[in-house]
DNA sequence: TGCTTATATAAGGTGCGACGTATATTGTCG
DNA sequence: CGACAATATACGTCGCACCTTATATAAGCA
């Protein structure tokens, strides 16, 4: 299963947020996405199991809690996808930085509102 | 809809594929992924269509044929969304680059598998 | 041991997204 | 204009992902 289905569901987006900022439990997971999405607490679990089994996170028990951490393996490869893709938007701010630079060189050889002078 | 939904689809991110390298027909588009996945041209249509409504793609009419080309935004907006998360592998990667220094450096000092003894 | 809490699994219902077939639209050429 | 080519849209069907309710598992505690 391709790491982007499983990132197309909100509510794994939201856990993975969530999870971001440290370790959680599932309770606490299935309280706060729970009451966001209004959706149930197996239904919770049922993402958890989702993201376990396809990598996306990890988990580690303590007594009767279970606690979830990311595991970032499978959005490192989603940022591998994007790979070829960068150079549409790094190559716009370079147009981008090129025309600022543009401009301010204009602006410097000949600008009439500051201190130049228009027919010398 | 969220940039992830429209990637869930292996369809449509083949798509994205094809048009990294450049513009494509919807006819070429058609004939590529629809003998890849079995699929029929409507079926090709149809996720083009997504994938123009959603600003994953450009349309530019050429004659009787429609050209397509990607646009990269929501991608940028899939690559920030993974910002948080980077941490996790440059971090790891880091690790690793800690790890194999300790690792040259014992083995320097001490490597059974040269030259060392097992118990002396 | 029995009761409670935390979490997962089972089983079943439902909506929606992706598909195919058929057809409409638009452009080209003779 | 009429025939053909390229592409898009209409519409019905179906599978599956996600949900709910009910229940199982397992740890903590009186």
């Amino acid at each position: 299963m391709h790491a982007f289905d499983i990132l197309g569901d909100p509510v794994r987006r939201r856990i993975l947020e969530l999870l971001a900022s440290g370790e959680r439990s599932a309770g606490e997971l299935a309280a706060v996405v729970g009451s966001e999405f209004g959706i149930s607490q197996p239904a919770v679990s049922q993402h958890l199991k989702v993201l376990r089994d396809n990598g996306f996170a990890t988990v580690r028990a303590e007594g009767t809690r279970r606690l979830y951490a990311v595991d970032a393996e499978p959005l490192r490869q989603v940022d591998e996808w994007l790979d070829p893709y960068r150079r549409f938007w790094t190559q716009r701010l370079d147009a981008l930085a090129t025309e600022l630079a543009r401009g301010r060189r204009e602006r410097r050889d000949a600008d009439p509102t500051t201190n130049g002078k228009e027919h010398p």
